[in-house]
DNA sequence: ACAAAAGTGTTACTTTTACACCCATGA
DNA sequence: TCATGGGTGTAAAAGTAACACTTTTGT
């Protein structure tokens, strides 16, 4: 199938399949060489990148068409999915945008294709195991690619401040959520989980006190065996204790009153 | 004008000027007789009540939209309003109840008309001082009124789902952010304002250890007057420090790391 | 043997909790 | 005068922050 083909189907097809006016963006967080990672794609003919995004179907969930996009683009199924704001200034929807890309695919659509209306859109953030994730680019766009979260590219329409908002969702979380279940390995190192902490904080925080905190919330298994193959002492391996995890999920942690 | 040809207006003019599809929802808190209330409707021929909402313009940002029904409901302009969840369930909207709706009104609406299709909503939740507030009903709803929150009646839909998801995400915002400026009267006594935490949170706090917290917050001035016509020992009178108020919305209160 | 990273512990400081006493006022 | 609610303080407990020494391992 040609690439424009498939753009033409979504085109003729969306006004019966698709609900109008909605669409869903996922920020899709990964963690990986101590850096928080974003994945990002690209279509042809656009020098910009963009969030991975999609439309919803007539009688789909908004929450399965973000699974949806996060399946199409990462090939995971389980994953830590939240919604965290929607997008609703008329002025986000561009028509020249997305005219130019036809334009340059050769292909007509009408002035008042459904695609051309404006679009209010929800926010998703996922975390994710890098090391699981096949980034996919799917017939539309042509690349899909992981960024480091301190070099993003300019991005397409208001997608930087849809990140903006994300990561900082992501670092409310942190204050009343665990976190590191769906971002590291099943087995990972107390190191690990700091720099993951710190990474997402953008700052710096004390070895011995993370580790007392962190410990403390009881989510935490320390196996038997040290990492392997490493410089200097090998450190100890951890994994998340599943029950426990998911009740600090439920019960949240630090909460103030 | 009768009141089925303001629905009847709604209906025609509806397909051209609103977005489809979308709809906002408003749990309007307010704080009366140290009791939280809830603002909710009930229209003609319903025997239940429901969420003040409403739909969106054509060129109308979603949080337009809702300010604008807030305005209709309460009044008010400058009101404490957060976004705080998009409820997307395909099975939350039902045709049939619509359709019941119209009969009674003797309203015929064809089985394609753009209010029976599938609606996703926009939760909102707003703060607002509840002796500014006069109950507007509006030409479509009969009544409007304050519910207190433990004795809401039942609501239409999945109403009483977003209302129970709105004071769970109010709460989860006194661990990060002061309250109470939205929903007191400009001056106010400290038991007033714990009366509000104890409401919100349905908890007893510490006289003591409670007006200690709160000053440290640095977001009280308390003023040379003690409230009047009091039995027993009058209290202090505070207001809120507006700049450190807004710093401390901003910048956040209890932050964990 | 040494540099670099990881394990562990201690102390000072801050915040939270629990609780007691005095004061003002209307009945 | 007394019951009630409000103002204020203090001591113990818990939690946080700052910091030092020892252990392991590859080079």
């Amino acid at each position: 199938m040609k690439k424009n083909e498939s753009i033409g189907a979504l085109l003729t097809a969306g006004e019966q399949d698709l609900l109008p006016a909605l669409s869903v963006d996922c920020v899709i967080f990964g963690f990986h060489e101590n850096q928080l990672k974003v994945l990002l794609v690209k279509h042809r003919h656009r020098d910009m990148w963009a969030l991975p995004g999609g439309f919803i179907g007539k009688e789909e969930p908004t929450d399965a068409a973000a699974y949806r996009v996060l399946k199409e683009r990462t090939g995971l199924n389980e994953i830590f999915l939240q919604q965290f704001h929607v997008f609703g200034e008329p002025e986000r929807s561009k028509k020249e945008f997305h005219l130019q890309d036809f334009k340059k695919d050769g292909i007509n659509v009408t002035a008042n294709h459904w695609i051309l209306q404006r679009f209010v859109t929800i926010g998703y953030y996922a975390l994710v195991e890098f090391s699981k994730v096949s980034p996919a680019s799917g017939s539309i766009p042509e690349k899909c690619v992981w960024w480091d979260i301190h070099k993003v590219p300019t991005l397409i329409l208001d997608h930087r401040k849809i990140l903006d908002k994300a990561l900082a969702a992501l670092r409310m979380q942190l204050n009343y959520q665990p976190i590191g279940y769906n971002l590291l390995p099943k087995k990972f190192t107390m190191p690990e989980l700091q720099k993951l902490y710190e990474t997402i904080l953008d700052k710096k925080l004390d070895r011995r006190n993370f580790q007392r905190k962190i410990l403390g919330f009881g989510i935490l298994c320390r196996l038997d065996e040290t990492k392997e193959g490493v410089a200097h002492k090998a450190p100890y391996l951890y994994s998340f204790d599943l029950k426990k995890y998911d009740d600090a999920l439920n019960d949240g942690l630090n909460l103030g009153w």
